[in-house]
DNA sequence: TAGTGGTCTAGACCACAGC
DNA sequence: CTGTGGTCTAGACCACTAA
């Protein structure tokens, strides 16, 4: 990164992984982080309130910055995240099978999404196994109005890889929705699952920095392997 | 609020919630917003880099903010919120029973955590209704070492409301894990569960501002009530 | 070229913790 | 009292968008 703050953070957050902050311990003040890094305050402020939300830290008034121990949940599951990213990060034994790659119109039903025309897109279904064992089924629908054409090769390796190097386009938010259900006999049997298994269904839609909707997924986890892991901060509703 | 940046934030806000801002279109620019609100751009900045992470609005560099279609996603059931602020907040009818408070040792292998003695804690056991039907059984440990005693009162209203307006205590953040089970037979039957149903259980450790753990809960969800909504961001793994 | 958001600065004053 | 983080300012320069 070339942002001071970002770089700072980035600094410090690989010295609270590597125990050279240990937890419980206090960072350097703000002042004397910012003579450390030859910044301005304000710099190093913007650097803490990212590790701040990222649940690295813990500012208290008065005392300083204190290190959490909340290492464990760095994998942001909550968060978009591809699979592909996430297998690299956690050095999980997975494979990816593209069971399906086709033009399809998206159902918006599923999605609880309104649209005045039908929408196309590229449909692609894929069964992801860590240790030989299914664990999610994913269906997408990538807008072709966005990206036209996705290849085989792509879809088995990263469609994010390809959207952000490839195309240039960069992911910026997603809304999420995780829910149980009856899964269709298909996924029953793909899943491999017990009878009467419910699964967790985890339907999202993604959008691009413009606000440009692209993306909508749909993810099929078996309920024995399903976990979301998060890391929230206490916001009072108004 | 007496910070400047949150009482823009809340009025902006507002004017969102309100239409006076409509969808889709840009919010005047930060310098026109310091010169509205007789502030400077920083602090203007403030208030909209908290609607930017609450999804109110989309900064696009070069053009301006942009309001975001995402108000049917403003009930943060991700977040720390109380059952009670929830069912005020969407004028839900819902009722709270309490079936058992009593001192209990906190059931650490459950949640994972690791303690060189056992923990001492209050046990709430609440079923929450909603439209007579049950919904979540909640299963609290909040620990004496922090709030000694809870009246049955408290229990049947609001922890919450106890903790942070009776005895002043900030709720700062916490951790979340969520997955299906199979349910006991008693939380089978207080849910009025099928047979073969699973329910969906999110274990969460609360923490106050001075990083002191205080609260572990365990929420028994029916699978066909549960649904968790959220917004994310895009962050890269580095 | 003018206007937008993104970054950064140097300094100010305040509220709070702890000695 | 000193040191901490919390807020706020006035100004600067940059990168990007759009006319």
């Amino acid at each position: 990164m070339r942002n001071k703050f970002n770089a700072i953070y980035q600094d410090l957050a690989d010295k609270i992984n590597h125990h050279n902050y240990p937890v419980d311990s206090y960072l350097p003040s703000e002042t004397q982080l910012s003579e450390l890094y030859g910044t301005s305050r304000e710099t190093i402020r913007k650097a803490l309130s990212e590790l701040l939300t990222n649940g690295f830290i813990q500012k208290i008034r008065g005392k300083g910055s204190i290190v959490l121990n909340l290492q464990r949940f760095n994998f942001p599951v909550s968060g978009i995240t591809s699979f592909k990213e996430l297998n690299n990060s956690l050095h999980m034994n997975s494979t990816t099978e593209v069971l399906c790659l086709e033009d399809q119109h998206v159902p918006l039903e599923k999605f609880d999404y309104q649209s005045s025309s039908p929408l196309l897109a590229t449909y692609v279904e894929r069964l992801r196994k860590t240790n030989n064992e299914p664990i999610v089924l994913d269906h997408d629908y990538i807008l072709k109005s966005v990206v036209p054409e996705i290849s085989h090769k792509v879809a088995a390796d990263s469609l994010y890889d390809y959207f952000e190097n490839q195309l240039g386009l960069t992911i910026s938010y997603a809304t999420k929705k995780i829910t149980v259900e009856s899964p269709t006999k298909e996924e029953a049997q793909l899943l491999e699952l017990n009878e009467h298994q419910d699964v967790v269904i985890v339907r999202s839609q993604t959008y691009l920095e413009d606000t440009t909707l692209f993306q909508f997924t749909e993810s099929v986890h078996r309920p024995d392997k399903f976990s979301f892991v998060d890391f929230a901060r206490r916001q009072k509703i108004n």
